[in-house]
Order: structure tokens, then C-alpha cells, then sequence
DNA sequence: TCTCGTTCCGATACAGTGTATTGAGCGATA
DNA sequence: TATCGCTCAATACACTGTATCGGAACGAGA
């Protein structure tokens, strides 16, 4: 009988599932690393680790880490809904500006990413289309005047919001808590009395709502803008 | 005689000059490094190599690699010249951006730091407070209110122009090569006609001086700002 | 059915990072 | 002179991105 159960047979090397990959999956995977964990979170090794695969898998689908980290911001902005055709240039930016607002809020590292060099993927070159042609300036120059000047502030505000949001975070959490972790040093400066602005806005200033605040910096700038050119 | 010369004796280590070290020289070392080469040139290693001391040894000044970042934020921070008393809002704010932009051209790391943490180092705090003293609203709510949105528009502008600048010198150099590089690229996007806003830019913008596109933009946050709080 | 060629996957390796630990040397004090 | 304490540097560890390369898997041809 040829056909007879041999027990210690040594398995075959258990195939762990070859999950058939693709970029999308590895940058999705990639996406919720960094969610979850934030951008340290996301190494080649881990990345992998989490679809079952080897790190050297990835290069089958990607060239580089760098590239990754500009499919991940390409696939947000492709989350980002462009503003309705019918939107006037004010109301266009503004909903941009909210989008790009929220989708930094879900993804804490977005903005983190931005920097580096310019975004040149297909979701990237259609949300900068669909923020210019919201704008009807005859001048195409003023046009790019008036979104530039959007988008610098909307990146600056965002970018201080979150830096704001982790600075919370990392030291405990409520205003309370702050006092007590970097409070003494603080407390330390300011009653040197060099910094009497610091003291105002530190003790009478109220804590307001961060969109409010996000909002009122945006209607300056296309206050500027409106006054500026005509409207 | 026992004063002989003995050749062959084992140079003692050779102590190979053991500086005396000191935060500050830690510092510019690092800031050197980074303006030379970028902030990828600013390891402990080469930082302590550039001071002829093992790695380990900074770690008696500094606590840890982000601490040195920070020093090095502060460092620029105290570079920029607060605007003179006599400013009146608008002058002094235009003072405080020109300063953050031009120190940012100065060291391009710079803006690239900014983001991590807020900067609590005193020359940060100075600037912050000069910032905010030349802004004399009665209101403290619409001084941090103003403050905000100009910081903001700042760092935003700074950092696209930054991006811009690294992108030029990385394809090589001018519009012609940048044309040849990612040009193809660009040109079978534009072909593809899903971003005649993109094209237009292209091709019938004009490419303005640096300095002006940012100051228009800051003008524009700055009428925003005059018209909404009474001048 | 057996062998060959190709294609892909993963293990290994390398140079680099930040930092913890450890030990050696030296100057000052008892 | 013996000992303590401090300073500095060597070593080590875990981790990174990525190049290289051996071997397994698989389809084609004999």
C-alpha cells in the first residue's frame, strides 16, 4: 500500500497565503498604518508585515519609499471632492479649503507630506485643475494670485492646527494638563515680564472654536482677494 | 640614564584634540551641515565627526536628536530682526514676514521644521512676542486673530516656494530641462485635455518675481484684515 | 514524465540611523 | 598613595531603506 499516511512528513512550507498584492492594496495598507500609528508607523518592513508578505515584495510594485509616500498623499487627494461647477469663485475656494481641512484631520500625516516635493499624481493635478477652474478670473495670472494666496494660507493654518492638536496630545491632554507639563518653564518666562503679549494672550485671550478661527483667516484672505480684483 | 628617548614607545591615543564643546558650537556645526548639505547631513555622527568627537559625547550636552532640531529652529529664530517699534501693524507685520521668508532662503531646512512641535526656545518666544507687540488692537482676540492668519499665509507661501526652488534644482535646472524631464509626463497629461486650467497655466502665465507673488498674497491677507477690524 | 528556462519571492547582507550600556582613563580628594 | 567620581569613547542593539542572489514554482518542450 503506497498510498499510507506518513505523519512526520515535514509540511510544505505552509505557502502563508501569497496574497496576491497591487499598489492599491500596499498603499492602503501603508494608509492605515499611518492613521493608527502616524508616520513612523510606516516602514517598508511593516508595511509588508501587514499584507503577509516580505519587505522586498513592495519593489515588485513600487520603486522606492518615496513613491510610496506620494501614492498615499495622491489617494487622499483623491478624496477630496472638488467644488460643485456652480460654486462662485468665493464659495469654490472655501469648499476647497474645507476639504483639504477635513481630509488633514483624518489623515494627521497628510500635511506632513506635502512639503516635500511638488504632487504630480493624476487625484493631485485634478484637484489643483478643479480649484483653478473654480476661479473665472479673466486674467489667468490673477487667477493663479488668488488660489496661490488661498492655498499658502489654508497649508500654513492646517499645518498649525495640527501641529497645535499633537503638541496636546503628547503632553497629556486638556489645557489643565499643559499647565502642569511645559506650565512651569512657561510660567518661568513669562515672569521674567519680557513677554507681556505672551501673558495677555495666554491669560485673557478666549479659546475659540479652531474652524471658527480656520474660517476668519480664510475670509481675509478672499476679502483681500475680492477687494483686489474687482469682486 | 633613564631620560632616554624611547622610539618605539606607543603613542599615547594621540588625544586628537578633545575641543572643548559646548551647546552652541553643537549648534552651528549642525546648522552649517544642514545649510551645506540638507537636513539629511544632520546625523549625530556627522555632526560630532564635523566637531572631532565621538557621537556619544554630544549626548552630554544634548538630550536628544529632536532637542538639537529645536536649538537649531531657535538659532534661526534669533537671527530674525524684530520690526522696530515705530512700525505701525501693517509695516511690522510685513517686517516679521520678510524676516521668516528671507531666513528661510537662508537656511532652506528651516520651514521644514517648523511643523514637528511648536517652538518654545526663547529666541521663538521673542519672536513671537515682538510679532504680536507690533500689532497694538485693542482687542486681544483680533490681535491673535490677525497674527494667526498672516503667520499662516507665511509659512504656507514660504514652504511652496521652498518646494518649487528644490524641485527646479533637482530635474536640473531651468524651465528648459524641467521641460525635458517631467515634461513628457506633463505633456501627456495636458494631451489627454482634462486640465485646460493646468494648461493655460503653463502656458500663458507669466512667471513673476518670487518676492512679489508672496507679497501680493500677503497684501491680500493684510486688506483682509485692515477692512474687517477698522483699518 | 522528465527536464529546462524563466520568473518571481524571500532570505540574507550592507550601510546607515538614534541611542543604551559599559568600561577605561584621569583629576581631585581623603 | 588609594579611592572616588566624572568624562569620554567603544561597543552593541534595534531599526531603517535597499542590493544581491539562491532557490522554489511553474509552464513549455521532448
Amino acid at each position: 500500500m503506497s498510498n499510507e499516511v506518513v505523519w512526520d512528513r515535514p509540511e510544505p512550507p505552509i505557502k502563508p497565503s501569497p496574497t496576491p498584492l497591487s499598489r492599491d492594496l500596499i498603499v492602503n495598507a501603508a494608509i492605515r498604518l499611518a492613521d493608527e500609528g502616524g508616520l513612523d508607523e510606516v516602514s517598508l518592513r511593516k508595511v509588508a508585515a501587514a499584507l503577509n508578505a516580505g519587505p522586498m515584495r513592495l519593489y515588485g510594485y513600487i520603486e522606492t519609499k518615496d513613491e510610496l509616500l506620494d501614492l498615499m498623499v495622491d489617494e487622499v487627494y483623491g478624496e477630496i471632492t472638488p467644488p460643485p461647477p456652480s460654486a462662485d469663485w468665493r464659495a469654490g475656494l472655501q469648499h476647497v479649503a474645507h476639504g483639504i481641512r477635513d481630509a488633514a484631520k483624518r489623515h494627521e500625516w497628510f500635511i506632513d507630506l506635502l512639503s516635500p516635493r511638488p504632487h504630480q499624481g493624476p487625484n493631485s493635478l485634478a484637484h489643483i485643475e478643479s480649484t483653478l477652474a473654480t476661479v473665472r478670473f479673466e486674467d489667468i495670472d490673477q487667477v493663479l494670485s488668488a488660489v496661490g494666496a488661498v492655498m499658502a494660507y489654508v497649508y500654513g493654518a492646517v499645518r498649525s492646527e495640527i501641529t497645535e492638536l499633537r503638541a496636546e496630545r503628547s503632553t497629556g491632554m486638556t489645557e489643565e494638563q499643559w499647565q502642569r507639563a511645559s506650565g512651569p518653564y512657561m510660567e518661568r518666562m513669562l515672569a521674567t515680564g519680557k513677554f507681556p503679549m505672551l501673558g495677555r494672550v495666554m491669560h485673557e485671550s478666549s479659546d475659540r472654536d479652531p474652524a471658527q478661527v480656520f474660517d476668519e483667516g480664510l475670509d481675509y484672505v478672499l476679502d483681500g482677494i475680492a477687494a483686489r480684483h474687482g469682486i
